[in-house]
DNA sequence: CGCCGACTTGAGAAATATCAATCTTCGTGG
DNA sequence: CCACGAAGATTGATATTTCTCAAGTCGGCG
C-alpha cells in the first residue's frame, strides 16, 4: 500500500494521508507505465479517469501554434491529476511524461461517489485543487516579477520542498531532477541557453550544481536569499488548507 | 434582480444563469462600495464571506516584500471570488478595487449548505473556480511565452471577450477599462514605461488605442493576429465546462 | 492658480534572446 | 571493445527586448 512517504508528499499530514491511502481502494489494479516523453493525457481529449502519479515526473504543457511551448504544472509523485475532469470537462492541455514514470488511473465516476460520502476522501482531492491553484499563483508570480535567476533559485527550491520527505529529512539538499535544461526553460519561460548561463553563475558562487540530472544545493541560505521576494506567504507561516466544516 | 446581461457575463448560458439568480437569495440585503484603490479583502486575512462583484473592477494582488506586485486575477462585474474560502482555509492575498466598485457578500455557510443541495448553485460556484484555473493557465502561458505586444494585445482582448455582452455584442470593440498603465503593468509583469511604449506602437499602427480609461478596439482582426499564440483552444473550440453528473 | 497623479518621451543600461559552434555523454550497433 | 550518432550542455558573439532613470507634459481638481 502506498503511503506518504513512499508518495514523496511532505504535506500530507494525517488527514490528507488517510485519504491517500483510501484512494487505493479505487485505483486500477495495474499501473501504467510511460517512457519519458511520452503523452500521458492528450490535448483536449475526454477520458473517464483521474491520475495518481506514483513514480516519476509529469508535466502539464501547452503547445503554442507557433511552436512555443510553456509548461502550467509539474507533478512530482503522489499528485492527482486531471483532478478536475472529474467535475468539469476535459483540459485543454496535455500531460506528458517528463521522466520514465507509473501512473495509477481512477475511474472518474466512482472517485466523484467517493468523494461525496468520504470526507477524508474529499479532503484529499480537495486539497489538491487548492494546491495546484496555489502554485499557479506562484507561478505567475514568479514569471511576471522574478528575473531568470530569482526564477530558477525559486523552482529548484520549490522541487526541493516538495521532494523533502524522500530523503528522510524536511528538504533535500540533493535530489534527481529529470528535467532538461530546455524543459526548465519552458517551464521557466526562459531559453535553455539562458538557463545555462544562469546555472552556471550559480554553480561558480557555490549556490546550486546540477550534473546528471540530479540537483545539489550547497547553500541552501544563499539560494533562499535569492528566491526570498518569490517567496509564497503561505509557506512562511507553515498554513494547511483545512476542510471547513460544513 | 441580477441576470446575465446586467453582470455581463457572455459565458453565463441558461445553467449558469440560473445559479447566479439563485445567489441573490444568499446575499445579504446591502451591497457593498469601496473606492478605486480600496482593499476589499486583506492580505491573509479569515472572513466568513464570499463576494461577487457586482459593478466595477477588481483584482487579487500580491505583494513582494521589495515592492514589486504582481496582479493574480483580475475580477469583472458578475465574478465571484474568496469563494474557495467557503471550502478551504483564507487565500494569502488580497483583493483590490480598480475602480469603484460595489460588492455583494454571500455567507460562507449558507453558500455552502446551497452548494450541496442545489445542483444549479454548485453548477455555477465550480464554473467559477474552473473558469479562474483556465485564466491562470492562460495567465502563465502569456507571462512565460508572450512578448510585450502580444500580452497586451491578449489582455485587451481578453477583456472585450468578457464585457462583450455588456454592450450588446458578442464582442466590445469600445470599452471602459480603469486600469492604470501602472496596473496593467503589475498585471501584465512590465514596468508601465513599456507598457506605455507598447501602445504607443498599436496606436501608431491603429490596431487599438486607450484614451480617458476607454479602449477602442480599431482593427480587431490584426489585435487577434496578434494574440493567436496565446489564445487558448478552449475560446477556440467554444467549449464549456459541464458539471459532471454525480 | 498650482499641484498631483498619470501619461509620455528620451537616452542609456541591463537582461534576455538568437545564432552558431563545439563539447560531452551515453546508448547502440558493429 | 570501439566507433558513431544523437541529444543535451556549454560557450562566444551579437541582436533585441525590456528596464531604469530622468525629465517633461497633460488634465483634472481643490
Amino acid at each position: 500500500m502506498l503511503n506518504a512517504n513512499r508518495l514523496h508528499r511532505p504535506e500530507l499530514t494525517a488527514p490528507l494521508a488517510g485519504g491517500d491511502r483510501k484512494l487505493d481502494a479505487l485505483t486500477a489494479p495495474n499501473p501504467r507505465a510511460f517512457p519519458a516523453g511520452g503523452t500521458i493525457v492528450e490535448q483536449g481529449t475526454e477520458h473517464g479517469f483521474v491520475y495518481r502519479l506514483r513514480t516519476g515526473w509529469a508535466g502539464r504543457v501547452r503547445a503554442l501554434p507557433d511552436g512555443r511551448a510553456q509548461y502550467l504544472m509539474v507533478f512530482l509523485p503522489g499528485d492527482l491529476f486531471a483532478i478536475k475532469s472529474a467535475f468539469v470537462a476535459a483540459h485543454p492541455d496535455a500531460v506528458v511524461a517528463l521522466s520514465d514514470v507509473t501512473v495509477e488511473r481512477l475511474e472518474q465516476q466512482r472517485l466523484r461517489e467517493a468523494f461525496q460520502t468520504d470526507p477524508e476522501i474529499a479532503l484529499r482531492c480537495t486539497w489538491q485543487i487548492v494546491e495546484e491553484e496555489r502554485r499557479l499563483h506562484n507561478w505567475v508570480v514568479s514569471l511576471g516579477q522574478g528575473s531568470a535567476e530569482e526564477r530558477i533559485a525559486h523552482v529548484l527550491l520549490e522541487f526541493s520542498l516538495r521532494l523533502g520527505p524522500a530523503q528522510g529529512t524536511s528538504r533535500s539538499l540533493e535530489y534527481g531532477m529529470p528535467l532538461t535544461q530546455d524543459q526548465l526553460g519552458n517551464v521557466l519561460g526562459l531559453t535553455s541557453v539562458h538557463v545555462n548561463r544562469v546555472l552556471r553563475r550559480l554553480r561558480e558562487d557555490g549556490l546550486v550544481s546540477i550534473r546528471n540530472r540530479v540537483v545539489a544545493i550547497h547553500d541552501p541560505e544563499a539560494l533562499e536569499r535569492l528566491a526570498e521576494p518569490l517567496r509564497d506567504a503561505t509557506l512562511k507561516a507553515k498554513a494547511r488548507p483545512e476542510l471547513a466544516v460544513g
